[in-house]
DNA sequence: GCCGTTTTCGGCCCGACTGTTTTCAGTCG
């Protein structure tokens, strides 16, 4: 058992924990506990004959570590089965709607032994919650959307979590005898931020039309398939632990480039592609584009020999949505899409100073291994108290601190000063202008009060980044998929004023709470923001994260000249201080 | 359940917001 799926058995265990009415310092040992598992850059799973090292790890103790070897021998954890023996195995379903917490899961247990999310909706249907403390009518509709979009998200599966399920099948069918290349296709070449299902394409010797039957057997035995969908000549599909349906394909080399695209889409673009070769006399399948009247093949090994012979400059695979990307293919006009490589820094991480887990020396070490040439630490403001947020006092230090690692960097890397400032329902920011003064990046996000009207909302981003200090607005765009509901707001009157102003919006590469979708993006570039792309870094591994937000903006048609952290050092300071100087509130001080 | 200039038991981040509560409980970050 690997550590991710540890750390959800001890997380699922708090969530027991908590439902039962548990002591909550234990229930959160628990979680500190899963989340040190989850940071671990061991394998649990390697440590577990030697308890001593188990317990090197902070939040790990002699109980702890117990429930560590239980969970690497027999893939539970004693009491996590105990609790789930008097609830439900489904029970903890219900803990993932939103505004649904442990109390309100023992409430409709008690009530009307509801341990199922199907049983929740039928209750509310039936009427049988009324009455029930806690229960009005804003409760149940609130539970009741809850379902909906619950309903509507299952099936589809997050980016990273697929990357992740790709990488180890990646690793394990390369290794193969007569695997030549392993390619990923589907929606996890074109970046989308969820996939369906993984699609992956091999080629090479065993892939040889009649010698197929090793290889599939091979891949048959990969010990991560849960059960087995279809096994045939060319293709395997199958279920892993987590429900994620892989499907495999063996191709001869000749047909790689054809079935490349045929299997990365989309759909439409697909569509699109294939009467545009009915037109030129040509038939587009998964094996090649051929001639119609006889059939002989115009290309297929490379999907830019079948783009060149449709007229076609290539495609990037993000831009396969026919959303004009053939047009601007047939006219060479395709954007040159912004790339990882085009990032020259990070503008937004979080230090151990509030709720990040590495130190900024470290910080800007790991930002300096990734080729960065400068960072910002934001780290949280006092709202936050949960996250030991930085008051005046606290913040005017800590920007002394970020000063002497930048001068100690010694011009290996650029470490700038800077704060994410929680936004108030009045609008107002946490820290006095006197501090964010202070600061050469301050972007404001909004982390509470998500229920507001539509209108207050609005008013109140509006108000926080007239401030002139704001640099980039963070959350405040209307999705944050981390509280599972997106809020209301009038976006395209903010991102106006985001770009009447020189605020850059941010868009927060992390896979769990990529702050904008496509359209969003699209939206902003035609208000004529500049974009910033931030991980949001907790720790140095977060880092990491930026190909997926990347991926994003090429879905965009993003360029490099819209993104703020392209910029070289001095640009991105002068471009910085702009905002400041153009606002008459500076200027008249 | 973990941790400790406490060695053995007491302390362990908290403030904002919502809904239904007339004084607060539950959820979230």
């Amino acid at each position: 058992m690997n550590n991710p799926g540890i750390a959800r058995l001890l997380e699922e265990t708090a969530d027991l924990l908590e439902i039962d009415g548990g002591d909550s310092f234990r229930i959160r040992s628990y979680r500190r506990a899963a989340e040190a598992v989850e940071q671990c850059t061991t394998a649990i799973a390697d440590l577990v004959e030697t308890p001593e090292r188990l317990l090197e790890i902070p939040g790990i103790g002699k109980g702890m570590a117990a429930n560590l070897q239980a969970a690497v021998r027999t893939q539970s954890i004693p009491l996590r089965d105990e609790l789930l023996a008097s609830y439900s195995a489904e029970i903890l379903k219900l803990m993932k709607l939103p505004g649904m917490g442990p109390k309100t899961v023992r409430l409709l247990w008690d009530a009307a032994q509801i341990s199922s999310v199907d049983a929740l909706e039928a209750a509310i249907r039936a009427g049988q919650l009324k009455g029930l403390p806690r229960m009005g009518e804003k409760q149940l509709a609130k539970l009741q959307k809850g379902i909906d979009d619950y309903r509507r998200s299952a099936g589809r599966f997050r980016i990273d979590h697929v990357e992740d399920a790709w990488q180890a099948l990646r690793s394990f069918l390369t290794a193969q005898r007569g695997v030549e290349t392993v390619t990923a296709a589907g929606s996890l070449r074109r970046g989308r931020e969820t996939a369906g299902d993984l699609d992956i394409l091999i080629t090479g010797p065993a892939c040889e039309p009649g010698t197929t039957a090793p290889l599939i057997e091979a891949v048959a035995g990969y010990d991560g398939i849960r059960d087995l969908i279809a096994k045939g000549e060319n293709k395997i599909s199958f279920y892993l632990q987590n429900s994620l349906q892989v499907d495999v394909r063996l191709l001869p080399a000749q047909s790689h480039g054809a079935a490349l695209q045929y299997f990365t889409g989309s759909k439409m673009h697909n569509v699109v592609l294939r009467q545009r070769a009915l037109r030129m006399g040509y038939t587009l399948n998964e094996w090649a584009l051929a001639r119609v009247e006889d059939g002989s093949v115009v290309a297929s090994e490379t999907e830019e020999a079948i783009y060149a012979a449709l007229g076609l400059d290539w495609i990037p695979p993000e831009l396969r949505e026919n959303l004009g990307e053939i047009e601007a293919a047939q006219a060479h006009s395709l954007p040159r899409l912004v790339t990882i490589d085009d990032l020259r820094g990070d503008l937004h991480m979080h230090t151990h100073a509030t709720d990040g887990h590495n130190s900024i020396e470290e910080m800007a070490e790991a930002a300096c291994a990734r080729g960065y040439s400068y960072i910002a630490i934001t780290d949280h403001s006092k709202n936050l108290a949960m996250t030991n947020g930085l008051n005046e006092e606290r913040a005017l230090e800590h920007i002394e601190r970020i000063r002497a690692v930048d001068r100690a960097m010694n011009g290996r890397i650029r470490v700038l000063t800077g704060i994410e400032v929680d936004i108030l329902t009045d609008g107002t920011l946490d820290l006095p202008d006197t501090v964010l003064a202070e600061m050469e990046i301050v972007i404001a996000s909004v982390h509470t009060g998500l229920q507001m009207p539509r209108e207050a909302m609005t008013e109140r981003i509006l108000r926080a980044i007239e401030n002139p200090y704001v640099r980039i607005l963070g959350h405040g765009t209307g999705r944050l998929l981390l509280r599972r509901e997106p809020y209301e707001l009038d976006l395209p009157a903010v991102l106006r004023r985001c770009a009447e102003l020189s605020v850059a919006v941010e868009h927060n590469a992390a896979p769990e709470r990529l702050d904008m979708c496509d359209r969003d993006l699209r939206l902003a570039l035609e208000m004529g923001c500049r974009l910033a792309i931030n991980t949001d870094a907790h720790d140095t591994r977060h880092l990491d994260k930026m190909h997926f937000g990347v991926r994003q903006l090429r879905r965009a048609w993003v360029t490099p000249q819209q993104v703020l952290n392209t910029l070289p050092i001095d640009e991105l300071l002068a471009a910085l201080r702009q905002r400041g100087s153009t606002h008459p509130a500076q200027s008249s001080d």
